[in-house]
DNA sequence: CCAACGTATTGACACTCGTCGATGTCTGCG
DNA sequence: CGCAGACATCGACGAGTGTCAATACGTTGG
């Protein structure tokens, strides 16, 4: 837990997966219910303040990536509670993770959280 | 149910309350636990499809409001259903209220969405 | 004043979710 | 090989949530 950031400046950056929008603006068009489900379930990762700390935790990063060592204590959580809370930051996309070793390293999506901002954009 | 749209051309639009950001972007700057518990809370107001489609009826209606009775029938929700959910917006402050005679009136409030999209705004 | 209507509230139920301790899995090291 | 460390998964528990039928409340119209 002290090395770690040493070598995240030696290492690439995770790379950014493509992100699919799911919906047109809440205030543009009419929502049908499959698009409103999957719009909810995006919303549902955000609703949560240890994943909002996580992803902010992430998205602040100097290297843009974290150990997830280096998660655990800044959220005051045990560390399967949050392994399960960057799980469904990974299943939503709203992260990316990738195994170095016998640590997992930890990214942010900025196109995701682009994403669900256009669903919130007012009306043209 | 058939003769309110009318009535609702003829009546004022509901007044948009005040809107007060609760925290910095995401990507921006440290996220406070309880910045993160409130923001959580009102991302949760957005968590849930019916509760997404009402906000999509509101925000696309032609008056930019709606009688809560003509609400009912969209979502395909039971009436108090309906009220639950549309509580939870107004609780949230993402839709106002206002009585007229037996009705009531919802209209969403732009400025609550837009706060919600300021927390999701890319680092500058 | 009473009946009918629109809306909110209550109570109950099934289900989901956040949390943690215990355990499993995999990697790197001596 | 065997041990120690990092992370994920499992099992269990309490709290919260979405849903509806039944009911209460408030307003309008006859």
């Amino acid at each position: 837990m002290d090395g770690t950031t040493v070598i995240a400046r030696q290492l690439p950056l995770l790379t950014q997966p493509p992100v699919e929008a799911c919906c047109a603006p809440l205030q543009a068009a009419p929502l049908a219910d499959a698009e409103a489900t999957e719009l909810a379930r995006r919303f549902a990762a955000l609703s949560d303040p240890v994943r909002l700390r996580l992803l902010n935790l992430l998205a602040t990063a100097a290297d843009g990536a974290m150990c997830a060592c280096d998660l655990v204590e800044p959220v005051g959580k045990s560390q399967p509670t949050v392994s399960h809370h960057l799980k469904i930051l990974r299943e939503a996309g709203l992260v990316v993770s990738e195994k170095r070793g016998t640590n997992v390293w930890y990214a942010a999506v900025p196109a995701a959280l682009e994403s669900l901002r256009d669903a919130l954009a007012p009306h043209p």
